[in-house]
DNA sequence: CATTGTGAACTTATTCACAGCC
DNA sequence: GGCTGTGAATAAGTTCACAATG
C-alpha cells in the first residue's frame, strides 16, 4: 500500500527553495549518523553546529514542512529521520536505470550508498556491443536501443546519465520519452529537459573548480611552484 | 613571468558568494562549448538562455571580477574563457592526489574530464596491501602511510577523498597536515577542515534525493503521457 | 542599435529575539 | 533550564531599467 498519510505539510515543490531541499538531505544524513551513534534526540543547534548552519536556519527549513520538534526536548532522531525521508520521498524504494557503462558508470553500479538510501539500480544500458548482455554488479547491461522497452517493463522512475558529453542530450531525451521523472546527469553539459522532469547535474571538474577558486584567490598571488613554508 | 598582472579584479574570495563561483564554472563550460562550435562572440542573454539565468544575472556575476564585455558586441568567447579560467585558477595545471582506490576511486582515476580542465592526478593511495604498488590508469597506488611523504615529493595541492565514510575524516586530517589547499570529498559525511582549507562535498545519494523530492511531491498531478509542446 | 555595466528597486533568504512549552 | 516555532528585522541576491558605448 502506498503511504497515504504523510504527517507533514506538502507544499508545492516549486515553492520550496532548492537550497532548503539541499540542506534537508544534509540534515537527514547527519541524523542517520546520530541514530547510528545511539543518540535519541538532537537539537537545531547541535544539527546546525555539525553542519555549519545556525540553529534558526535549521528550524526555519523544517518549518516549511510542519512541526517536528518538541519544545524543551529538541528533535527525536528517528522521528525526524522518518519525517525527512517522507518529505524527500525516500521513505520508499526507487527504481533507477543507468545509461553509460564506462568508467564512471561502472563505479555508480557498484556504489553501495545508493542501496543504503533505497535506490535500486535495476538496469544498465550501453551502445558498445562488447558490453551488451554482460552482467556488472548483478545488473544486466542492455542495448541502449532497448531503453524504452526495458524501462517500461521494469517501471524505472529515475535515470543516471554517464555517457560522453556529446551523447548526453540524446540519452536524456530517450529517458524522458521513456517516462522517467528525473535525471542525474554526470556529463559536463547542460541538459534540456521538459517541465515536469527534474534534473541534477554533477560535473566532477566543476566541483574541483569550486575548490581551486578558493585556493587560487586565497594566499598571496599565483606562485604555485614554490612549496609554501608552513611554519605552524 | 606569467605570474603577475591578472587583468581582472581579485576580490577576497570569501566576499564572493559561492553561488556566483558555481555559476562562473557553468559559464566557462558553456563558453568552451561555444568555442568548440566555432562561435567568436556571445552575449549575456545567449549565455543566460542556455543555462536558465537572466542576462542581468550573467552580467552581475562577471562584474564581481571586472569588465569583460564589449558594449554592442557582447563577449568574445576565447577572451572570456581566459578570464574565467584565470579567476577560477584553472589557467594553470593543478596536482591532485586521490585517496581510496575502490569502485569510485578507480573511476575518478580514469575520468578524462579532469585532465581536460588541467587537473593532473599524480598519486593514489589505499590501505589495502593487495592494491599498494599497482598501477591504475598510469598512476601508482601508494600505501596510505606514505601519504605525507609522497604529497610533499610531488607537491600535491588538492585531494580527492573516496574512502568509506568511517575513514573519511582521518584521511582528510592527513591531507590537511600534508598541506593540501582543498579537498573534494565523495564520502557521505560532513568533513571538518580548518580555516584556510577549502572543501566541496559530493554525495551521490544526496544528489538523487534532490530529484526524488521534486518527483515525489509532484505526484498527484500525474500527467498522462501527453505530447508536451517543445519549449526552450 | 544591440549590448554592456550598474545604481535602484525589488525579492528572497537568513538571523534575531522572544512568547510559549516541556 | 533548554528548546521550538515564528513574526519582525536584517542581509543577501536578483531583476529592472537606462545611460554609456563601440
Amino acid at each position: 500500500m502506498s503511504n497515504s498519510k504523510p504527517n507533514h505539510v506538502r507544499p508545492d515543490p516549486d515553492s520550496v527553495p532548492p537550497a532548503v531541499v539541499n540542506r534537508l538531505s544534509l540534515y537527514l544524513r547527519e541524523l542517520q549518523h546520530l541514530v547510528r551513534d545511539g543518540e535519541a534526540t538532537t537539537s537545531s543547534s547541535q544539527l546546525g553546529r555539525r553542519l555549519g548552519f545556525t540553529d534558526a536556519q535549521v528550524r526555519k527549513d523544517l518549518a516549511h514542512f510542519g512541526h517536528f520538534g518538541h519544545p524543551g526536548i529538541g528533535y527525536r532522531c528517528e522521528e525526524l529521520v522518518g519525517a525527512i525521508r517522507s518529505i524527500l520521498g525516500t521513505d520508499r524504494e526507487w527504481s533507477v536505470a543507468l545509461v553509460g557503462v564506462g568508467n564512471l558508470g561502472r563505479a555508480l553500479l557498484g556504489y553501495r550508498g545508493f542501496a543504503q538510501q533505497g535506490f535500486r539500480l535495476e538496469a544498465a544500458f550501453d551502445a558498445d556491443p562488447t558490453k551488451i548482455g554482460s552482467m556488472l554488479e548483478g545488473v544486466e547491461v542492455h542495448d541502449i536501443a532497448q531503453l524504452a522497452q526495458v524501462l517500461a517493463d521494469k517501471r524505472i522512475e529515475l535515470g543516471l546519465v554517464a555517457v560522453p558529453a556529446a551523447e548526453a542530450q540524446a540519452v536524456a531525451d530517450q529517458l524522458v520519452s521513456a517516462g522517467v521523472g528525473g535525471i542525474v546527469n554526470f556529463a559536463p553539459v547542460t541538459l534540456k529537459v521538459p517541465e515536469g522532469v527534474s534534473k541534477v547535474g554533477v560535473d566532477l571538474a566543476r566541483e574541483l573548480e569550486q575548490v581551486t577558486f578558493a585556493v587560487a584567490n586565497r594566499e598571496g598571488s599565483r606562485v604555485p611552484r614554490v612549496h609554501s613554508p608552513k611554519s605552524d
